[in-house]
RNA sequence: GGGCGGUUAGCUCAGUUGGCUAGAGCAUCUCGCUUACAUCGAGAAGGCCGUAGGUUCGAGUCCUACACCGCCCACCA
């Protein structure tokens, strides 16, 4: 056969890919029809962590996808019955501000100049359009993943699991509505959780003032807009400045309105900070609603969902925080109130997704409890028994603190644990309007008794909308206009894809799935709620090991940004490189949970590798010998090897056991580079170069000896290799002579045991 | 403020349970188009493994302190 002298990846991958997926070789059905995997084989199961469709895929899904890749190819050559299920993630807040960022730009309206109906199908459409250049772009990636079984988060099946999950963590008490100071996005119109709020630094005023002439104790703060809204002043209670005033009530008149300040003992108040006495405004603070809580002070409410001062009455109702500040800041001036104005940095709340700048407000919402003890439904976990109590931040603690689940690298469960200790309550609704909708429906008339489910909110949580309402047994109910968090949704993931709440067999035979592969990122956005939601719905884990890659950055160590205009293209540079090239530099140099740089002399290099690989496959098929016998002699391995062929056999050996242990262990960077390092520097280097000699000019037995050298060296690093690069390895393998038995794509080829 | 991590060749990084005469890729230099590959080969140069102590027969690897860099969390009126 002649063989071209270079590798060319173009020609290669599509018609490689496409003969994979013909040939179903991704389902584990597959694996079993072939023999290589039976019913009773333990399985290897992983879900794609679902990329939001909310454009194309960066370098940090590729870097993803392509270690999942090489984990499912390992364990399907190994013969695991392998599944890899793909999906794709509606991700409600970032697609819709998304749209509606498009709508501003091409059409100059906002969503509700639009309306609800048509404003959603603007966003399923454009869902489904970065829906189908992601699932290119996977594929294009190499990944093994069953597209029969691929899932959407915001498709039917899933959400009825998202309202079954709802349903029962409302049964079990976990969910409950309340008024409560959550993180208000005046942008995008909704709440955020606290993990998608970041903090600004940003240059700002610290005024020192007094609320009026009569009132004794000065008070410091950022925000002399907010307060407005003070109901108390607390000051420490071993203070001796203010200890005489603890107790007191004072009316002031502060900037024209009339406030009622209660002055409060509190040990969280720092004496040395500002003047040691905090204006407490219960409603736009979250420290100061704890105060308030502890001390039984009012709430008082005076910024509105627009982000303006609304109160009735008032000089300022209607007008925007910053234009109130300079007013209020203008009348302290005039009364000589303002003792100090001082320059300082401070941190401002800002919105991941929007960017609106996050103004606490107390509001009607969805929770989830983690601090509440429930009953324990049905548990197959070593550290709970079914019927017994526990909280949802002892499950999420435990599940990995007793080893259930084990992070990859180790360092991130100290991470994890911190994380979990500092956590408050989940708030879970979102004011959005893509998602999925909470499953409350609440009666239209007002006054009737109430008697079933929850009454004293006067609630319905039922998974199918109420043919009758159970309230007054007339109404149309309404559907509670709240949407969910997105990860809500993704929290299910692992279970929601396989049939759940169906006890289907999928369930059975793929869960607990055997790893998650994500970036460290999302380490408390996704994988805690996955934990969360999986251990309280099903008792089960989701996954016994976490591996978290880090941040895929360009060579000098910068994250990849459009600003700075460093962005890679993984597709691009597949087209141009290869993908197995592109895989190969992802791979190298990137442990778990450490940041991988990538240059384009990195992805050079791998494809200079590709073809290193490609053309010793030339030369070994080149000098195979011509008479059939021999040559069948060699494909079965029968040939008689001398002493140095022997040595060079027993080092392949030690080889093949080392990657092994490597791939067991999740040091897929480490075996990456031992197998580049085996191929080239000794198999090419070494070994082919001395097999000449015995070739060209050797005896009979020592041709034959070194020919069945180069065979099984060839046969089995290629089969060592395939995981990392799929498609050139693959090419290759359908030209190289084999035995019959052999099968006809190296994927389902058996891992190389010595 | 609390926590976690890093510091090894010009650059980017490996170094798995302490045995290393410390490796790789890229870049540099010299020579070579020899019948697998010039997307290559042969060779060279390049490192008190952040600093200071300690444990040990032996430390890049373990311990302590310090310096610098990075990340995460909290958020102080």
């Amino acid at each position: 056969m002649k063989i071209p002298k270079n590798y060319n990846h173009k020609e290669t991958e599509d018609k490689i890919y496409a003969k994979w997926e013909k040939e179903r070789l991704f389902k584990p059905e597959t694996s079993i029809e072939k023999g290589k995997a039976s019913h009773d084989s333990p399985y290897f199961s992983m879900v794609l962590p679902p990329p939001n469709v909310t454009g194309i895929l960066h370098m940090g899904h590729a870097l993803g996808i392509t270690i999942e890749d090489i984990l499912a190819r390992f364990h399907r050559m190994k013969g695991y019955k392998t599944l890899w299920i793909p999906g794709t993630d509606h991700a409600a807040i970032a697609t819709q501000s998304k749209v509606e960022s498009i709508l501003q730009k091409e059409e100059g309206k906002n969503r509700h100049q639009l309306g609800k109906k048509k404003f959603l199908e603007k966003v399923n459409s454009f869902a489904s359009e970065s829906h189908d250049t992601i699932v290119k772009q996977v594929r294009k990636m190499g990944a093994s993943v069953d597209w029969e079984r691929e899932a959407y988060t915001l498709d039917e099946k899933r959400n009825r699991a998202v309202k079954t999950a709802f349903k029962r963590l409302h049964d079990m008490g976990l969910i409950y509505k309340g008024m409560r100071i959550v993180n208000w996005d005046p942008r995008g119109q909704t709440t955020v959780s606290d993990d998608e709020v970041n903090y600004e630094e940003a240059k700002g005023k610290l005024y020192t003032f007094y609320y009026d002439k009569d009132f004794p104790i000065p008070i410091a703060t950022t925000r002399p807009e907010t307060k407005l809204g003070d109901t108390a002043v607390a000051v420490n209670p071993g203070d001796k400045r203010y200890k005489e005033y603890i107790g007191k009530e004072y009316k002031v008149n502060f900037a024209g309105e009339s406030l009622s300040i209660k002055i409060v003992g509190d040990e969280e108040i720092d004496p040395e900070f500002g003047t040691g006495a905090v204006g407490v405004t219960p409603a736009h603070s979250f420290t100061d609603w704890e105060i308030a809580e502890r001390h039984g002070v009012s709430i008082k409410q005076i910024i509105n969902e627009k982000g303006e001062i609304s109160i009735q009455d008032s000089e300022f109702n209607g007008k925007e925080i910053s234009k109130a500040r300079e007013e209020i800041v203008e009348k302290l001036k005039e009364k000589d109130l303002l003792v100090k104005e001082e320059f300082i940095t401070q941190n401002i709340a800002k919105a991941e997704r929007t960017d609106g700048t996050i103004e606490p407000l107390p509001k009607m919402q969805w929770f989830i409890n983690v601090n509440k003890k429930f009953v324990f439904p049905h548990s197959s976990l070593p550290f709970i028994k079914k019927g017994e109590k526990i909280t949802l931040k002892k499950l999420m603690e435990l599940s990995v603190k007793e080893g259930c689940i084990s992070l990859v690298p180790k360092k991130f469960e100290k991470t994890y644990f911190h994380w979990i200790n500092n956590l408050r309550d989940w708030c879970i609704s979102r004011q959005i309007w893509f998602g999925h909708h909470i499953p409350a429906y609440y009666c239209k008339k007002e006054g009737r008794k109430i008697h079933q489910n929850d009454a004293k909110n006067n609630f319905y949580i039922s998974i199918e909308a109420p043919e009758k309402c159970p309230f007054c047994g007339e109404c149309e109910m309404v559907q509670d206009s709240d949407t969910l968090d997105t990860w809500f949704s993704s929290g299910l993931w692992t279970f929601s894809t396989l049939g759940w709440p169906e006890e289907s067999k999928e369930l059975m035979n793929y869960h607990p799935t055997t790893v998650l592969e994500t970036g460290h990122d999302i380490l408390f956005f996704w994988v805690a709620r996955m934990i969360l939601m999986t251990t309280s719905l099903i008792g089960e884990i989701p996954f016994r090991y976490v591996y978290l890659h880090g941040i895929v950055r360009d060579e000098r160590g910068r994250k990849m940004s459009k600003s700075i205009g460093n962005i890679m293209d993984p597709i691009e540079v597949s087209d141009i490189y290869g993908t197995d090239a592109l895989r190969m530099s992802l791979v190298i140099g990137s442990a778990p949970g450490n940041d991988v740089k990538i240059s384009e002399d990195k992805i050079k290099a791998q494809k200079h590798f590709a073809n290193k690989i490609w053309n010793a496959t030339r030369f070994v098929v080149s000098v195979m010998p011509e008479e059939k016998k021999e040559l069948d002699k060699i494909i079965a391995g029968e040939t008689i090897l001398l002493d140095n062929e022997k040595k060079h056999q027993e080092d392949l050996k030690k080889h093949i056991k080392e990657v092994t242990r490597h791939m067991e262990n999740f040091r897929i960077y480490l075996a990456a580079e031992k197998l580049y390092q085996y191929f080239w520097h000794n198999f090419a280097d070494i070994i082919i170069e001395e097999s000449k000699e015995s070739i060209y000019k050797g005896r009979e037995e020592e041709r034959m000896s070194a020919l069945q050298n180069l065979y099984l060296h060839l046969t089995k690093q290629l089969k060592l290799l395939h995981p990392f690069m799929p498609y050139v390895t693959e090419e290759i393998w359908s030209m190289i002579p084999r035995s019959k038995e052999s099968e006809n794509y190296i994927m389902i080829e058996d891992w190389p045991k010595n």
